[in-house]
DNA sequence: TATGAATGAGGATTCATTCAT
DNA sequence: TATGAATGAATCCTCATTCAT
């Protein structure tokens, strides 16, 4: 990857994570990144390219998080871990997870199968804990997640992130 | 209003909860309303005064829902009350909080202060329960509803919503 | 002709002087009127229709003008009376000197017969004074009186028109 | 400036000149361009961009001239040469001044500035000539300039303007 | 690889005009 | 007579994409 090819899916992410991926031209993606517009062409294919270009960079960030995830031994405490991610979001990688939420929300792009590898995870834990419904128990983390993610993600700067993640961890003693 | 203008506001509602505000063309909300294209200008000045119109139409819902709440006497009922409102949202007004969920993802359109009534009934409500950082108490509150909306909307079809409920009952004996 | 005929006239006179006949819609002329769009049509067939019906109450005061030139006995006041014409319009009627003006310079509008009956005119004086070439001075006579016109119509205000046609006085003593 | 940029120039300085700025559709300056639509907007920005790069090539021409005008000494030759200036236009240059003049009736586009120089030229060269009222003789010059050009640009083809010279010659001996 | 000129389809918006009331 | 809702063609402009260099 040259470091135009850098340029530009940063300038597109950058671009896509604040305005929307349909709201941002393709110009502006080139002027933002410094090159011609063309060269988008030549390296990805289409506007859609270089979406795909970027999930695809964010899916293998995310695998190695699963993998991390997976080096947990104790059910409670892989849990907690998941929990407890948003918090943990490293803020150089808040453009991609803006991305992704606003993607969710256009049918056209809305894609389940992120989420499947860490439910399986959560439901494996949670049965080993003996809960009852583990599936239900799982979505309904993953519906906090959602929540402690959109906060992060959007309130990040309004709201005070630690003393809301003291304020959950009290929750779990 | 005339007919019309409600068969503008109805597609263009449905069209931009499903894909994007920026995704949709004018032109593609007047065929869905049977309209002629100028008629959507006429009404309402540009597309982005088609948005307004029907924030407009989701504030005053909004507000009922928050005069209904002020209803309930009891402080854990009233924060119950909250929380389980993703749950019972009506499906008509489906695509309206999928819309308002999906701008909140865009920059431009970002409109924090539809929050802040509810934040404010919860802080009370929470203040009166005597904890200790009410402010983070609710914060933690609007996260779980941010992430139980997101999983009713985007989920609803795939998920039990009910069974979540329950779980979620639970959890609050 | 009712009220709301004449103020449509007046409107339209107004705005197609300021802003040319093209850059001018119905609507503004409707708007400026007072009156609904639709009367417009009602009243005028068409929008150059609307311009018609200007040129029709224009050419009345044009005659009147060309008749309160014959009542004059010599041939030099004849002339003198013309080329002075410029400085006499009655300021009321600045916007349709001002529009006939701007519409010479378009094509498909350019009416030159307005013209004719004052070059006559000024042939038949300059005959009569013995001029070698009468036709000749005739169209220098009406350049200079479309130059003055020009001046007055669009300079009015930043020149001193009394100090203008002083000077211009002095010339032909 | 590229084959085709100057192509559009050309077009719309025709059309532009012939029917007047509002009644000129960008589509039709392509056509007659033999380009896409598009391409006007992507060099001139906008239709304003189009007459503004029209107007500047026009003003450089014009500075041009006030040099050639400033390289005459005789303060008579001056002040004949400006007179004269609209017969010997080039008629290769004829749209460009019908739109000047088109344009002087427009409010929205009125350039006072551009008469500014001239004006300038002449006082000085009727101060030194001893002129009770420089000023308003410079402005009457002017006005006799707008005729003859008027003349000479709308009636050119209609009136001799050779005839119309020798005559004018005739008055200033 | 990289540019930037060029395209053409489509986008938002305007506007003259029609029509039911 | 007068209104104002409605239309649809045109208008200005944008944008993803192609192509010659």
């Amino acid at each position: 990857m040259t470091e135009k090819q850098k340029a530009i899916l940063d300038s597109a992410l950058k671009l896509f994570a604040s305005k929307g991926f349909d709201a941002v031209p393709t110009s502006a993606i080139a002027k933002e990144a410094g090159v011609s517009e063309g060269l988008i062409f030549r390296h990805f294919e289409n506007k859609a390219g270089l979406l795909n270009a970027l999930m695809q960079v964010g899916k293998e960030k995310l695998q190695e998080e699963m993998e991390a995830l997976s080096q947990i031994n104790k059910a409670e405490d892989k849990i907690v871990a998941i929990m407890e991610m948003p918090f943990h979001i490293d803020e150089e990688d808040y453009p991609f997870w803006r991305l992704v939420y606003s993607l969710k929300w256009q049918n056209e792009y809305y894609d389940d199968e992120m989420g499947k590898p860490m439910r399986d995870i959560l439901i494996e834990a949670l049965t080993e804990l003996k809960y009852r419904d583990p599936e239900a128990e799982a979505d309904l983390i993953l519906a906090y997640l959602d929540g402690f993610a959109t906060t992060v993600l959007l309130k990040g700067d309004i709201v005070d992130k630690d003393r809301l993640l003291q304020t959950l961890r009290k929750k779990y003693k």
